[in-house]
DNA sequence: TCCGTTCTGTTGTAATTGCAACATACTTAT
DNA sequence: ATAAGTATGTTGCAATTACAACAGAACGGA
């Protein structure tokens, strides 16, 4: 346990909260740790789960299985990601994912109906540690909604055109920079990369924008 | 006041909470009941807010523009249904859509961070409210998570199918019912209606589903 | 410097899409 | 029953894309 507090003091989850705080308000919060073998299921898919997990070492992922049996996995979670929050507190009744240890694992498990409940002890963490949970529900949230907007575009130029001045909006300039190189890009916005590679020289062309690796600019 | 009780007893936000236990709770939250004339702006892109609000009476909706101007309506929000939570609760520093009311509206504005403190008076309702505040924000975002999934695919066929099977798998059955109309479907994967018509009908004739109406059937 | 790797741009082609325009049910109000 | 309106299916065509295959640039060791 001791091992993993360096990775828990920086976890999203646990920001503003002083470290000494940090033993205390997981025994609050009736925190498991667990450890899992390479190739173990963490959270089944279809079953019920009040709890979500922090990765403290290992390697984790989401694994989705369609109506026909194909399996595709929809994140690769590193030590300090959390994972299963949204389900654990939208309260489903059947995992629509499942959670796979990847590589040998350590997991802190922390059933989510504790969040919420008052705390006798520790309330003055509790209430950050709930506001930082929300925070990060919400942030994501956020992200996915824009996401769906630039995807939603029906053309590969219309779906660029709406990421960079999203992009230029956010940096409040004509120029910025993107955190994606051209194949992220397109695996973000769900295009072809060589296609889109042809489109933003097309742009560059038509005098629409300029960029040189990783910076753009609007004109 | 009073004649919007009935709304927000039904609304999710309290759902769970003893309408007797209302009143008292709003005046901790400090809810404040504000009325907007038709076109008034009840939150500006670029500004700062903790505040998310409901929806009492009139119609609001949630306005998004981009680097050029160009406006686009992301939602129109009736009596009951909630605004800005995500936005509030992430903390974020610049909205980026306005909510405007789009007709004469009656709001009930709450600033979030009043749900999380703790609270001497009403600590029961409020742990309540905090579970259904996360459960509302989570659950979109498995909505919204879901809805990209189908989105990515990069063919019409491939967004029917992932969505149908998804709606199987959900039904526990290789019959169900969808929620939407064809043009609706279509919107909501992001494709041209006629077209998708088109590819329905191609998969029928391959004998990999059978509809009729909303109802569907893979085989 | 050389070599291998990764990233980015380029091109041709077959496949898919969006769009427009129209046809055919199915509904609903009169 | 009729008419008007809505939902769905059908078709042709131009525009766009995905995909594959390749070329050059940039990068990082050895």
């Amino acid at each position: 346990m001791e091992k993993f507090m360096e990775i828990l003091e920086t976890a999203d989850l646990f920001s503003g909260i002083d470290p000494k705080d940090l033993k205390p308000l997981l025994s609050c919060l009736s925190g498991k740790f667990v450890h899992y073998e390479k190739g173990q299921i963490i959270l089944m898919s279809g079953e019920t789960t009040n709890s979500f997990g922090i990765v403290l070492s290992g390697q984790v992922q989401v694994i989705q299985e369609d109506y026909y049996g194909n399996r595709s996995i929809l994140a690769n979670l590193d030590p300090g990601n959390l994972f299963g929050e949204s389900l654990a507190c939208a309260e489903i009744k059947a995992l629509p994912v499942s959670i796979l240890a990847s590589a040998d694992s350590d997991i802190l498990l922390i059933d989510c109906r504790r969040l919420s409940s008052p705390c006798a002890n520790a309330c003055d963490f509790h209430s950050k540690l709930i506001r930082n949970m929300m925070n990060i529900i919400a942030k994501k949230n956020i992200s996915l909604t824009q996401k769906i907007e630039f995807i939603s575009k029906r053309t590969t130029r219309e779906k660029l055109l709406a990421y960079l001045s999203a992009e230029a909006k956010r940096a409040k300039s004509s120029r910025f920079y993107i955190p994606f190189n051209r194949q992220e890009l397109a695996d973000y916005l769900s295009v072809d990369r060589s296609a889109m590679s042809a489109e933003l020289c097309r742009l560059r062309d038509e005098g629409i924008l300029k960029f040189n690796k990783n910076q753009f600019e609007l004109l």
